[in-house]
RNA sequence: GCGGGUGUAGUUCAAUGGCAGAACACGAGCUUCCCAAGCUUGAUACGAGGGUUCGAUUCCCUUCACCCGCUCCA
């Protein structure tokens, strides 16, 4: 199996042709010029979008005992939004730098000191001019001609050659001012607010009030609904929420196909653990991870780590199944690159041909989000725990201190986020009598993503030389077989043979109903193969003069198999077909 | 959001200030005993808006979209 070369550019463009070619992908809205950061699937995408939704859907709750789903509005109180961090998060202040066109975070920028000199202008050399007014800082310390060569800059860029600033002869003192680029001292832009989340309104009349956000995760509704569904679906701590669905952001710049857009749908799976010092109390212990850590099936004494751990290696098993084995790649954030509430992340990443990037981020994110709602909803949230009561209940005090004491030391090693001495008091007593806010492991995986990345690793083409031996080039979707979007293709070897036809439309109706299946019986039988083999179908079968039992009775009522990858053709009853080809998905 | 580039048929590309062309793909027919064969035939395009001009797909402006670099990516 060969993959395109990575200096190659046109690959990309060659699968977003093909994309749209076969009805894979289509640019969404596109009879009237497409809308930036927005994607259609066709025919052929939908289906393998469903397939890999359901292998998701199978995989995370079905195949599962501790996992149940749940499926939320996209549109929720926008309350949740205040609550989780969004609202304020994803309204960033932003400037830009008026030489650089950097743009830069407002309310990250050092501030400075120093002298400020402003220019109303500037002369060219060859006579030309501007009347557009500057203004740079000159750092405490510096002269004012590195001010000076930062508005020549400015100027030059504007088309000034060689320009001479007007005015800035003395400058004025500031002190801690953040309007200028600590790199180069130029003005910046006034602050402009970037939020990322689509806003729309709820009832007839658009106001402030009536604000509404359209969800740029789904995992907050799974935090929302997360007491419902403790009450109603009987369900044990450690236990999952999982969710799909559509989530948007309106990015300010989307990129690469399908892989960045404002509209697209996630795959998230909240998994609710005991907090490690529940563990602790019950089991005495909570398991330390090592690398040789059995992570088959999960365990009473299993703390967060254990549990994340865990989550890598399903999800990473969950990749293999679908045929991205060989090309995903992980990145474990540092210390520093974790949000404070978080206690590991890491990014499962997907060699895409224009650069490594992300399919799923797996986060051990402690209780903050469950926190958070409790605080902003002022309900309750808390699981009670009859096993970590009765547990809790044999303690003896100087045990309970232990523990306690162990946990303000942890605290206070803290840099940010830490909790008072008073607060995990408080938090153990709560603990004690067995309640608790559960912590979460949460895989967050992008659908349109990963529908991106199974069809860029599947993208083969080869050179070959035809029977007049012109060279041609052929394209092959290696797809996963289980992803597939159409899994058998049937064919009669002659269109205008009818008992040939006749028999394929029979052996066509014995497939249709159990598997994706394809009819087609237009041009040569290699034509019909190769264009199965350009959209991924893993299975053709061809009714011949054999299986009309033209060529003895033994191979009557039997069919040619031929196999995309590697073209081996098998004789299959038509009888058992269905099977033959279903136990090879 | 900034800078650069590109928009012609389903795809990949031509040509042109005066009837827009090819290859492949697609449809129909013939033919063909297994990997894009051949023959006949058919449908399909100048991203959108404005300006200049007797006349604009072509020149100019605006806009939209896509690609590359920067920026951004809770």
């Amino acid at each position: 199996m060969s993959s395109p070369a990575k200096s190659e550019p046109p690959v990309m463009e060659k699968i977003v042709s093909l994309c749209k070619r076969r009805g894979f992908i289509y640019q969404s809205s596109e009879i009237y010029g497409g809308i930036n950061g927005f994607w259609d699937y066709g025919p052929l995408g939908a289906e393998l979008k469903r397939n890999l939704r359901e292998s998701w859907w199978r995989a995370m709750t079905r195949e599962r005992e501790d996992v149940v789903g749940l499926d939320a509005t996209i549109i929720m109180h926008p309350a949740i939004w205040k609550a989780s961090g969004h609202v304020d998060t994803f309204a960033d202040p932003m400037v830009d730098c008026l030489v650089t066109n950097k743009r830069l975070r407002a309310d990250q920028i050092e501030p400075q000191s120093g002298m400020v000199y402003r220019f109303t202008g500037a002369a060219g050399a060859d006579g030309a001019s501007s009347s557009t007014a500057f203004s740079a800082l000159a750092p405490a310390g510096k002269p004012r001609e590195s001010a000076l060569k930062t508005a020549k800059a400015f100027y030059a860029a504007r088309g000034l050659k060689d320009p001479e600033p007007i005015g800035g002869e003395t400058g004025e003192k500031v002190e801690n001012s953040t309007a200028y680029n600590p790199e180069n001292g130029a003005e910046l832009t006034e602050p402009r607010m970037f939020n990322l989340m689509l806003k729309t309104h709820t009832g007839p009349v658009e106001s402030e009030e009536n604000i509404a956000y359209l969800r740029p995760e789904t995992a907050q509704a799974i935090f929302a609904q997360y007491k419902n569904v403790v009450d109603s679906s009987r369900v044990k701590m450690p236990f999952g929420i999982c969710q799909i669905g559509k989530a948007f952001r309106n990015e300010i710049n989307p990129r690469n196909f399908t892989f960045r857009s404002r509209e697209f749908e996630q795959m998230e799976l909240e998994f609710f653990i005991k907090p490690d010092e529940a563990i602790e109390i019950i089991s005495g212990k909570v398991a330390a991870w090592s690398e040789s850590a059995d992570l088959s099936e999960p365990q009473d004494d299993w703390g967060w780590e254990m549990w994340h751990r865990y989550w890598v290696a399903q999800r990473t098993a969950f990749y293999e199944s679908i045929g991205l084995g060989k090309v995903i790649h992980y990145y474990w954030q540092s210390k520093e690159e974790l949000a404070h509430y978080a206690r590991a992340c890491v990014d499962i990443l997907c060699e895409f041909p224009f650069g490594t990037e992300e399919l799923e981020g797996i986060a051990a994110r402690g209780d903050f989000d469950l926190s958070q709602h409790q605080k902003h909803c002022g309900k309750p949230l808390e699981y009670f725990d009859e096993e970590l009561k009765t547990a809790a209940a044999k303690l003896g005090d100087e045990e309970k201190e232990a523990l306690i004491q162990r946990r303000i030391a942890a605290e206070q090693a803290k840099e940010k986020g830490a909790l008072s001495e008073a607060e995990v008091r408080a938090w153990f007593e709560r603990l004690f009598k067995g309640f608790y806010l559960p912590h979460v492991i949460e895989p967050s995986a992008g659908l349109d993503r990963m529908a991106l990345a199974v069809i860029a690793k599947a993208f083969d083409q080869y050179e070959k030389t035809d029977g007049k031996g012109k060279p041609e080039t052929i394209t092959v979707l290696r797809l996963h077989p289980s992803i597939a979007p159409v899994k058998v293709g049937v064919f009669p070897l002659l269109k205008n043979k009818p008992e040939l036809v006749a028999k394929a439309r029979e052996v066509f109706g014995l497939l249709k109903g159990r598997l994706n299946a394809f009819y087609d019986e237009a041009g040569a039988i290699g034509r019909r193969y190769a264009r199965q083999d350009e959209i991924g179908t893993p299975f053709c079968v061809t009714i011949d003069f054999e299986t009309l039992g033209e060529q003895g009775p033994e191979l009557a009522d039997t069919v040619t198999v031929r196999e995309r990858d590697g073209g081996a053709q098998t004789r299959v009853k038509t009888a058992g077909l269905a099977g033959w080809l279903l136990s090879r998905l």
